[in-house]
DNA sequence: CATGAATGAGCCTTCATTCAT
DNA sequence: GATGAATGAAGGCTCATTCAT
């Protein structure tokens, strides 16, 4: 038994994971050196393969990167529908707050994958190669931003119908309450060093969330 | 033969303009094709000169990208030295809401600049070639996203000591209120399309600062 | 699992065959895209066979090739024993027009190969693969080539004795004889087109027949 | 003067003739090795050039081959406008064998050709190439074989209205007339051996013309 | 100073060949 | 025997950079 161990260096991992172990490689290619300047050498690699072999599992080196990108929306979808369910939940509650639970209940969803670095970085990419994959831009604008943001819309546009909120243009507030999420996935993936005290995306977005419940909640004063 | 030197060559600006001519032409090809793919030639073409000559003036492609960052440091440099002037005068103003408006003031300087697609590129490459330059991430990190955090923070430091805010961590709360300036960054630089309804960004801003500024002088009800 | 085996495999010929079979989608793939081009597991595929197959047959692509050609022999040392059978035949019966009869019999028998694309295609590759593969030119040369024009020639030469023709260099004549075959050849395999009407090789060969044996038949007046 | 000599190894040949210099290095390596085997460095270094400058001269190696058949047919142009003055003042002379005349010329003027090996060689890259490159082969088909063809036919049938020619199928005849050509072509740059006893082209194409003419004038005995 | 021809390193992609199953 | 996943050499093409003019 120990004797095939490593032999010729052949069949390491189960083949059915081959895809997302080269996609796992293209990613962190990708994301170090960027699209253009990542070699394929090194992307096979990571997946304890040779240059070769990754054209069994895909056609060219864009080709990764549109499967990566496509990869990443499945997340996004599930997490959604995730959140259907807890709006169900949360209508069959008691009246009071309502949005407001569901809204926190997305945020906190959405921070806790702001922690898996994986996660993070696809729209990283999507925003270095936004120039030169115009369809992926699009792609990515359509299957997960405005499907995110939409969500989000909605929410708060309930919240404003119940009277839960004061009048707001919802797609504005939406976006207030994405701004955080954005702006820590550009700090996390780009700007933040080893060395830093993390913020807590917890932390952060429940103050966010509690200055935009509030200020939603408040009747304007200004 | 002779003769005709120097003809049908384009509109020779002054040389001392060439550098600047240079980086808006890098701006413009980098934005468009990436850094990798961005080619010296086009950029030449842009300032109206030769390959050869754009060596004249950088040493190299990355040199190119270094100048064009150091030289989008000055306008925020600018950008904070006005929001001083607007707090020294507010703060000789009557007493109410005083941090509030230089907040206005100072995100409304802010939005201003993200109607200039040459600004707005300047973050967006940092974030593409992140991997590729540590050393300018670092300081862009230093010379922009802190400085300007920090300003942030200590304005709103400032409000919760005078009582206009109640209390709040100042670093997340900045962080509340740049949010949407990223995401309006990231989403008029890469998702947006020609044919979308633009969204303004004073409206985004008045109406991000209006949830911003109810939540933080409300007495948290959640 | 398991008793998936073997299932939708296709059509699996006598093993005897095999190596037939290869030579025949070789053939069929290096005319169609030359011999560089051509993928092994394309020529696998016309024989019904899997890429690592063709190897327990051939040791190489250049072996391909070269039985290929080493195939194509088989049927001129055929065709030249029919000839001597003709010959031998028409020398028993009457005197005039012997060699000419021979020469008719060798020609049309020549003209019904040029039909097959399968025979035609062989001098075409060798032709394309000449740089590479000088002995494979120099055994076509030598078995097929030489074989030809000789034969050719020798008969010739006999008209020549038995007074049927006027002197001539048997050599050219035979190189006059066999010209428009190779142009036949280059015809029909490089540059005809589906759609043009067809020149018949038995009215073509016949024609030429025509003039090279009244003209043998002359004397000349040049 | 001579401290200049060669120095950095640039600027050797004069430039005008570089497109013509690496046309030659391509054809010698296309005929050496096959389109698909020759390598743009080895043609780059027959023109006394590095790999990259070729690309300033073509797009891609495809684009040098088009060029090569291009380039040759000019002569074949230019050849055959040569024939048209022959014709002419054949045509001003005495009666009888006028047609033969402007044969013998144009065959002699091929004949002539037959001894460069730069103007054989195309043909037989066409011929090698043929299944890739559908568009140069109806290219050269147009421009050079039916073009050739035609001429013949047509001096051919006028020798049969003059009643210098018996009754003929002209088109067939042409490529009676035309084959010795294609097989000596074929000869000499495929199966040739350079210890062989060359075969005088303009004796083979006299003998070959002799036989024809007289043919030609005969009354068929056949 | 300005030019642009020339250079050559660099990398994606193909595919003949091997070999564990 | 048969398979097809895996390998890795090979080469076309691009383009940053240099430098003779």
């Amino acid at each position: 038994m120990s004797l095939k161990r490593d032999h010729n260096r052949r069949w390491r991992r189960a083949p059915e994971k081959r895809p997302d172990d080269i996609l796992d490689g293209a990613l962190t290619e990708f994301r170090a050196r960027g699209f253009t300047r990542a070699r394929i050498e090194d992307i096979a690699r990571h997946a304890g393969l040779s240059k070769g072999t990754v054209y069994l599992y895909f056609d060219s080196k864009e080709d990764m990167l549109k499967a990566l990108v496509r990869r990443s929306v499945k997340p996004v979808a599930d997490s959604l529908k995730n959140i259907a369910r807890v709006m169900t939940i949360s209508l069959s509650g008691p009246d009071d707050g309502k949005a407001a639970d569901i809204l926190r209940a997305m945020l906190l969803l959405a921070a806790g994958r702001l922690a898996d670095p994986k996660t993070v970085s696809i729209p990283l990419l999507v925003i270095a190669e936004a120039g030169n994959f115009p369809d992926l831009v699009e792609f990515y604008r359509h299957e997960v931003i405005e499907t995110a943001i939409n969500a989000v819309a909605k929410v708060i546009s309930c919240g404003i119908d119940s009277g839960e909120f004061r009048p707001l243009d919802a797609q504005l507030a939406a976006r207030s309450l994405m701004g955080v999420m954005v702006l820590q996935i550009i700090w996390n993936g780009v700007f933040a060093r080893p060395d830093d005290v993390a913020i807590s995306p917890e932390k952060l977005i429940l103050s966010h969330l509690g200055l935009f419940l509030d200020g939603a909640r408040s009747q304007s004063e200004d």
